[in-house]
DNA sequence: TACTGTTTTAACTGTTTGGTTAAACCGTAT
DNA sequence: ATACGGTTTAACCAAACAGTTAAAACAGTA
């Protein structure tokens, strides 16, 4: 915590207090503590807590969706393409594992929490799986899917493997060297979804 | 709220706070003003927010397994076993929402809120499609696929799927008749699911 | 050094919250 | 009537909490 913007120690903290405990459950001491500053400080620099978690959300999910379609316009075959957004996606929620908790968190909700801003990321990654599939489809490669039915088994399938990871590993109980808890991985789970939606319905 | 034993009617309301509010957004007076009982009252039925929260869990989760076991036992085909399966879990989700809600809250803490009572039904569940699976692909008729990956996958892309149509609804705007929204419905869910798993890999 | 604007901080405030208490209430058996 | 278990309740309490304040520390700069 030296180098970085007391802004960016801030949402860094206060993300994972988010993600761990919910708004709610987050006090605003403790992510300050967390920070390194003040709680005073966090108010001078931030704002109250519900522009804190605004921020955070905002930092969150913004370029999820710039980086899947980075990925996806690399690739030229279909199928390749929608390898590429699936890896994306479980990169982004691998990377940053408190965005798939509060998504939760938030999905639990009734999204009440999330801004206008971040609808349009989400809507904006729905577009991405959209498009890949449709052009997949019309270059004859892949089967008529519903792209919502394809984009919420993808986006559900890894977020759901990732988020219940900790409960896999728990009921695998303390087995020592034990890789893949309860034998899923989440590269099992990507490939999964490739072959899914890259072969006809 | 009025048949009901006192102790139901604090379980009933205590659920619908929990899973909208999380475990410390759900404030004790309200479950009490909801239940319509005095907060001295819910203490000395039911015991303090842990116990209560403990409570409701296993209330919500209690019977979902075997629910699902019993649907699946009474089909001897592989692919309607599985049918049997994905509709039981599905209805499960549906009838009482609440669930994913808190089991979507539950995942992103870890997981610490739930008992080995509760984690042992988690399992059950497990263990039916992971059975399901087993004698579709004896019979010959199922692929092969990892059994942790299809369980995922149904039940991840099931709560999701449910959890994310206020997202979708907000998203598609307020369209008077939309019916699905988005262009997805709970049915196209299940149908996928059904196909996906109930063919070879 | 003195001045100015920014950042940090300890101390404080008003409210909310989980939990308790002691008294009142109620049906019923004596 | 009254004594008695189970139940309900208003009032209360201490701790935790979000948010504020006013003063101090700091950094630049003339």
């Amino acid at each position: 915590m030296e180098g970085r913007s007391p802004i960016e120690a801030i949402l860094d903290a206060a993300a994972e207090v988010f993600a761990a405990q919910g708004f709610a459950g987050a006090k605003v001491d403790r992510i300050a503590a967390k920070a390194g500053v003040n709680k005073a400080g966090l108010y001078y620099h931030v704002g109250d807590k519900a522009r804190l978690y605004e921020l955070v959300l905002l930092r969150l999910f913004s370029g999820v969706a710039a980086r899947a379609e980075a990925a996806v316009a690399a690739e030229e075959e279909p199928r390749r393409a929608l390898e590429a957004l699936v890896r994306s996606l479980a990169g982004t929620f691998e990377e940053n594992a408190l965005l798939p908790k509060i998504m939760a968190r938030e999905m639990a909700g009734g999204g009440k929490g999330l801004s206008d801003a971040v609808m349009r990321e989400i809507l904006d990654v729905f577009a991405v799986t959209s498009r890949v599939l449709q052009q997949g489809r019309r270059a004859g490669e892949f089967g008529r899917v519903n792209p919502g039915v394809a984009h919420l088994s993808i986006v559900g399938g890894l977020i759901f493997a990732g988020l219940s990871r900790p409960l896999r590993e728990r009921a695998a109980g303390p087995a020592p060297g034990k890789i893949d808890d309860l034998g899923v991985s989440m590269e099992d789970m990507i490939q999964h979804l490739v072959q899914t939606f890259g072969r006809g319905g």
